[in-house]
DNA sequence: GAAGGGCATCGAAAATTGTCAATGGCAACA
DNA sequence: TGTTGCCATTGACAATTTTCGATGCCCTTC
């Protein structure tokens, strides 16, 4: 739900709300846990695990791995499907086209 | 001292190391007042400023400026030269190259 | 509808982090 | 050498974050 937007930062002079909005974009995956969360659903086969899977691959207790996902879902990067019993996670499309653009030149 | 180089994510699968490696560095940008010290420094003239500017622009204590200027040197990210009594920060200049490569496809 | 598995949420404890006042070192200059 | 300004570090406190057990809901299957 908060997918937004973020201008490079080189473009113009970020103002204090600006810098906070980048800061918790960033924050959300500057996280040890949070970035293996990541590399293991965008090298899984068919770029998606279930939160079981998740729990399991990184040995992490059901509410942790909850609380990670809820972060990195809010955050835009990763997205949410239910199917039947299962959660499946799969990195938002757009996610690091929209990280790389923050750090782009000129 | 820090400038270390990471693959990109999307490369391949990454250990708990590298990903607690990664996630330091990103956490050294994940914070609102760090990233208003790089927009600040980043649309300086001359790409420059010292520690005094620095705290007047952001409106920082002394010590606090210097806390999180220590910790964007040691991610590599900012880089400090001495000139008399003046710190003289400006962003290493393959910062930004660094964190592209990070979030770069395929 | 009863049972079992997957998941979110709710507190609470533990660890990490941001902020600050105080202190001391170093450079420049009188 | 005394003074002034810039900066780093220390130690302490407050706020945020991570982690966890316990609990309850939803879906599936029997």
């Amino acid at each position: 739900m908060t997918g937004f937007d973020h201008g490079p930062l080189a473009a113009a002079p970020l103002d204090d709300e600006e810098a906070a909005a980048l800061a918790r974009l960033l924050h959300a995956i500057a996280d040890r846990t949070r970035v293996a969360i990541l590399s293991a659903v965008l090298h899984a086969p068919g770029g998606e695990l279930n939160g079981r899977q998740i729990q399991d691959l990184l040995g992490l207790r059901q509410p942790t791995a909850s609380h990670h996902l809820r972060k990195l879902v809010r955050a835009g990067i990763l997205d949410r499907e239910q199917r039947g019993p299962y959660a499946y996670y799969s990195v938002e499309p757009d996610a690091f086209a929209r990280l790389r653009a923050i750090f782009s030149e000129g």
